[in-house]
This record gives C-alpha cells, structure tokens and sequence, in this order.
DNA sequence: AATGAATGAGCCTTCATTCAT
DNA sequence: GATGAATGAAGGCTCATTCAT
C-alpha cells in the first residue's frame, strides 16, 4: 500500500527529473525531496542509481503507451488511413496534449546517449513501432523494394516526427510564436508528415525505383 | 605563443570531451590531462567551465565548417541540384568519411540540451542554413505557399537528415551490421533525402526522373 | 522452536562473520541473508549489534570448549605430561584439525580489540586457563619463584601458541608451504613448545639465578 | 614547505587512528580533523583511503625502526648476546618508554588482519628481522638443525615478544597492578624471554635433536 | 512472533574552484 | 604567466535501526 505508493511516487519524479536533467545532473537527493521520500528509499526500492533510472525509464514508456495508445484497425484499412493514425499517435505521444509529456523527453535523452537500459528500450518499445511501421510502408511501397530502401524511408518518417519533440528548443527559436502557436499541433503536424510522406511514395513511384535502386529492370517488372 | 597553443588545445581537447560525455560528465580534470596542461589553466585562461564549453562549441562549430563548406552554385543552378548539395555537405558534415566527427555531436547536443551558448549558435550557424534551405525549397514549393508550410517543409528535410547523427546507435541495433556498412554513406543518405523530398513537395511529377537521375559527374563536379 | 532454532542459526552466522571480518566489517544485513532471517530479527532477538556480538562470543568459546575439552589427568600425573595435554588442547582449539575454527578467531579479535564483552571473556574462560596452566608450571618451577616470573613464564607458554594462531598469515607469507604442510600440525607445534618450554624449564635451573642477575653489565655496556 | 608539512602531519594522525580503531573504523573526516586539513586533501596527497593505509603503515614502521634501531655487533659477539640485543630492541620498539608507540599497535593490526599492504610489509620489515634472528640462533642451535626446527625456534622466540604487545590488554586484567608496574618493563621482559630461550636451547641440546622427532607412542599414549 | 518498508546519519569520494607561490 | 596545493560543497551509497503491520 504505502510501498506502492512510494516506489510509483519515486518512479514518478525520478522520471520527470531524469528526463529533465539527464542522468548525471540528476540527484538522487533532488528526486527524494521531491517525492517527500528518504534518501535511502531509492537505495532500498531500486538498488542504485541506474536501476532506478533503468525502471523510471521503462515505466514511463508504458505508461505513455497505454495513456495513448496505437489506433487498431480492423483488416482492410487502406496504408494511407493507418500511416496518419500511426503519425497521429506518435506525435501525440510527443508532444502531448497541454504540456510536452516528459516521458517522451526520457525515451528521447536515452536515444541521444544509451545506457545500458537502452537494448531493452529498443527491443520492447522501439522495434515493435518500426515494425509496424514497416508493415504500413510495405503497402505503400513497391513489392520487392530492398530492405535499405525500406528502413531508410521509415526512417525519413521517424525522422520528421522525432524531431518536433527533439528539436523543439531550437524550433521555438526559429518560428514565430503565433506559428508555433496556431500550426504546430500533433494533428496538423501528422498530417503535414503524412501528406509528405505520401507524396514522397506515391508520387514518382515508377520512376522512384529507378533512382533508388541498381536493378530497375527486376523493379518495374515487380511493379507492373 | 605557448599560450595560444595552450589554449587551443585545451579547445580542441575540451570539444572532443564536452561532445562525447556531455557537460556534466566532463572534468575539468580530465581535460587538462589529456592537454598536458594544470588543471589551474582552464580556470586561468577561461575563468569558467562553462564559459570554456561556450568557447570550445563556437571553436568546433566554425572548424567544422570551414572543414566541409557549403557549396556555392553559380546563379540559374536548377534547385533540384541545390537541394542535393545543401543536403550532401549537412550529412557529410554530421556523418563524417572515417569516424563520426564530434563536432557535430557537440552542436547536437546543444540543441537538446541548450545551454547559454544555444542562442548564438543558432542565430550564428543554424538560422542562415534554415534560410538557406528555404531559398531553396521556395523554388518548389508553389508560389504564394504560407509560411508554416514553407517552415514544416525545411523541418521534414532537416529531420530526416538530423536523425541519422542523432539517433545512430538506435539505428546500429535496428539495422543488421551489413546493411549499415552498406547502404548509410552521406552520399547515399543523401540521395535518399533529396529523393524523398523532392517526391513528397513535387508530388510525383514527370521533373523527378530527369532532375536526379545518374548525376554522378555533378557529385563529383561539386566535390572538386 | 523455530524461535531457538532462529536464534541459535543467527548465533552461529553471526560469530562466523565477526571472527572473519571483525565488528565493525560485519554488517547486520550480511549475517540475516546467510542466516535466512529477516533484517529486523536481529533487533528483534537480541536487541543490538553489540548485543549479538556479546552473546555470540560467547556462544562460540562455550561450544569450542565443549568440543575440545581440556583432559582431566588422575592425581598424581606428572606436569611434564600434563603440560603437554595443555599445549596439545589449546593448539588443538586453535588450530583445528581440518580446517581453521572461526571460534578461536573470534576470541583472538576480542582478545586484540576488547570490547565490553572482554572482561567476561576473560575472567571465565582466560583466566582459569591461566590459572592451571600456573598450576602446573609450579610443579617445574623451582619452590618459592616469586610471582612476576611464574606468570611471565605462563605468558611465555600461552605467547608461542598463540603466535601460531594469530599470525598464520605472516607465517604462511615466511615459510614454504611444503615445509607449512608437513610439519605445523597441532600435534608437532604442541611437542615443540613443550619441548621448548620444558628445556626453558629445567634446562638450566642451576644457572637460572645466576642468568638472570649476571647480565647487568651487558645491559649498560648497550647503553651507553 | 606547507606540502611536506600536510603530508607528515596526515600521515602520523592516519598512522595513530589507524592503530587505534582499525582501518573500517578511522573515518577520513576524523583524521582530517585533528590533522587541521580538508576532507578532500587525502584524495588529493594519497588518492584513497586504502593508499592513505598503506603509506601510513610503512610511514610508520621506518620511523620507528629508525628510533629504536637494531643494533650494530662487532664480529665475534657470542650469539647469546646478539640474543638479548636482538629481544631488547624488538620488546623496546614494541613496549616503548613512556607511552605505548602506536607504530607497532598498526604493524601488529595488520599482521593480525593482512591488507594488500601486507605484503611489501612482510617482505620489507618482518623477513629481515626473521633473518637475523635465524642467524643468531643457528649459533644457538645444533648444526644441521633442520629447517622446520629452526623456524619454529625462532617463533617461539617471537611470539613470546609478541605476546606482550599485542595481548597486553588482557594481560592487564590478569596481572595485579603493582607488578606490571614493577615488572614489565622492556627490559625486564627481554631478560626472561633471552634466559627462557637460551635455557630451552643450551639445556638440553642433545635431547632436543630426539625431542623434536615424532614420538608416537607417547603421543597416542597421552591421547587414550 | 516476525517482517517488509522506511529512516537518518554518516562515510568515501569527486569536483570545480581558489590560493600562494 | 602558470602551477601545485588546498578548499568546501555535494553526491552516491551503506548501515544500523525503527515503525507499522
């Protein structure tokens, strides 16, 4: 009772702080005053320093994930359709609703610079969503396009949307503020990715293969 | 003389800690022992360890590109081809040819982490690259298109093309070894970039196969 | 039942650990996870950390003593025969026959470092140990030995076993092990104390007197 | 200048706490103290806690060897007074003048307990010793003595000094009071253990040689 | 009777910084 | 101008102990 209590409420503010300051600059005498708890309760709850940064790191992922989850769709949803739900969810995610969700600046601080706690981010959290996307892009793509091309598109996709919650600092300084304000909501920033994304597949997809790959003979018979 | 070489290389060493283990996991200590110099000398010629690390992430960033210049197109140059240029020199300058240079690893830092020093790098180094790639891009967006378009557009290319840099140890356990060795050159990424935009602004039109196709003789004409 | 057995499972980890490590190098939480207890038995049991250490050093000499029993000689057997039986218990106590004895350890640490447990030890266990071996001393000493040499002489006694105990890291450090192997059983080490000790004995109780009067002037002559 | 002096005065304050309470039990904060300096002035002269230790112990122990030195023998001085020299010395640099030295409470505290350090002090300080006292004894002793007998004699020689420093605590308790004060000096004390000694080799030196041999049948004789 | 959770004190260490030469 | 020595402030961690079941 009053355990759980404790352990989430630390979870908590640990989270909110490691995402903040990053690692180092975190105290663990900070984030026991915060949650009102004895310094020797991290010790006692997580053992160290790093567990609890590797548990606050975990806890809050999937807390973010089941406070807004992925969108299912049932069989037969065009590519389209679920590529701007997925965009919709992950820039949601990000950026959130009221404030910037500091659970998402945690995820992000641990790709810029992994611990050791970043293989299991990636295995549980993050290859899942690349697959996933990978499965949507499949349908948009050509039969048969290799897997570079593949992943390095949705890396483009990635890209776009990481860096709105990444970059946002720099951002807020080259936009003015009635921009940021007015246009720069999860929603109108998916569906800018998504119709750029879109473009970018469907557009010149004949003439795409070509340029990506070495074999365009192999390729276009694949997509006749 | 001496001083001057002190202090450059307190710089240089300073830069290369700073990018590899963020601020706060720098020691002055440290620095001063891989400069050969007393660990009084930081404090003597800088006064501060933050204002040594303002000075070594301005000292990095106009090496870095005075090391890899942007090109400059004489006038009537098609903006397909200034695209890929502008696209080439920033992921050569972030991914390197042999190792990954720190330099830009400081500046992304900084970006996610801004510290007092963000605002001149942005004002000095960041915002003319971010008019520059809209000069750019206004030549194929259409006409009359709002601002926040025209900035989201610059976002989605920058995005792309930052994510490699920043994200390149989720990318090493996302991608087989193979494949990375392969296929994530800046040349290549770089093609990738611009063919993926390129679609996504023009929509797939009939310019796209012609505008990049077999431009190896440019590649190398832009080198030179 | 389970409370006795709690008890006595803490006594026995708990001696093991103090005469391993000393008090201060033992920790609470060592000595419950070995003993499979919880953290707050010990409180609970025995109230203290010096209280558990009380009572297990004497727990432990109480079983030492019972398991290595001093002989009990018939009236009238001679102090030759009954020094040896002295020598070869304590040896024995002390050096065990397989492998060391925590138990003899952790009364050498007390005995080294005392406590507020000390004097107990001392005035039950030390100094009836003390008294018969002066007892038997008397019977080799010549009638009417003024007290200070009866002791000293005793000392004497107890200093080389002891020795043998209480430095066996230095010894291991200065002897071969062949020669370590072969010949430092409790057995041989007791023959060659009595040995020792009868020839300081009676060697030259003729010259005693004179010995220990004769020397004055070599002490000057050091002197000076 | 105020180097050496901080150096010296860490090290002696180290060097008495150390005696004193053991290593675990000397806290930095305590030693910096008494010594007048900063926390942080030992990780700066030494590094660590366990180099302060080991400086301290050696520090130590050439103090004291050069305070109470070994005296020098001109050839031919017969090995019985080489003997009381040797015991003098030893009992002198151990018992003190006035107060005990707390030099040989440490080196005692790591015989008992051998840190890394106690090795180079083995090697350094006790093996010659050891040496030399071999060397006045084969005087002593039978020729072709062999090596276990000889070792051994010569712990038994030092175990009696031995005894009276490092169990003097207990040795309190047994003794009445006047005749420690009477009795126990280092000279008193190194003219028994040399007459006990010299006794159990001159004695009986032809019954030695047989002595030290296994005699089984009195020993199982004496174990029924 | 016995336990898991929680506490507060304290220790070693590290670091940026300043001082005296 | 430049350095080795010294400082004081934290920080992470551990431990014996107590509290509330």
């Amino acid at each position: 009772m009053a355990d759980e209590d404790t352990r989430e409420r630390i979870l908590n503010v640990a989270g909110a702080e490691f995402a903040a300051k990053g690692f180092q600059n975190t105290t663990i005498r900070g984030i026991c005053r915060q949650a009102e708890v004895n310094v020797a309760a991290v010790n006692y709850h997580f053992g160290d320093k790093e567990r609890l940064y590797a548990e606050a790191l975990m806890h809050a992922h999937h807390f973010r994930i089941r406070q807004v989850p992925m969108p299912e769709w049932p069989p037969g949803t065009p590519a389209e359709d679920r590529l701007r739900g997925f965009l919709r969810t992950m820039l949601q995610r990000m950026l959130g609703v009221e404030e910037l969700p500091w659970q998402e600046a945690l995820m992000m601080r641990e790709m810029f610079q992994p611990t050791g706690a970043c293989r299991e981010l990636v295995e549980d959290i993050f290859r899942p969503h690349f697959e996933l996307l990978l499965s949507i892009l499949d349908d948009l793509l050509p039969a048969e396009t290799p897997d570079h091309v593949r992943h390095q598109t949705a890396f483009s996709v990635i890209g776009q949307c990481v860096f709105y919650r990444f970059h946002h600092r720099i951002l807020d300084m080259l936009v003015p503020v009635t921009e940021l304000d007015r246009h720069y909501t999860p929603f109108e920033l998916a569906e800018h990715v998504a119709q750029f994304t879109l473009n970018g597949l469907l557009g010149g997809s004949e003439i795409d293969a070509t340029a990506h790959v070495e074999t365009p003979s192999t390729l276009s018979e694949d997509e006749s």
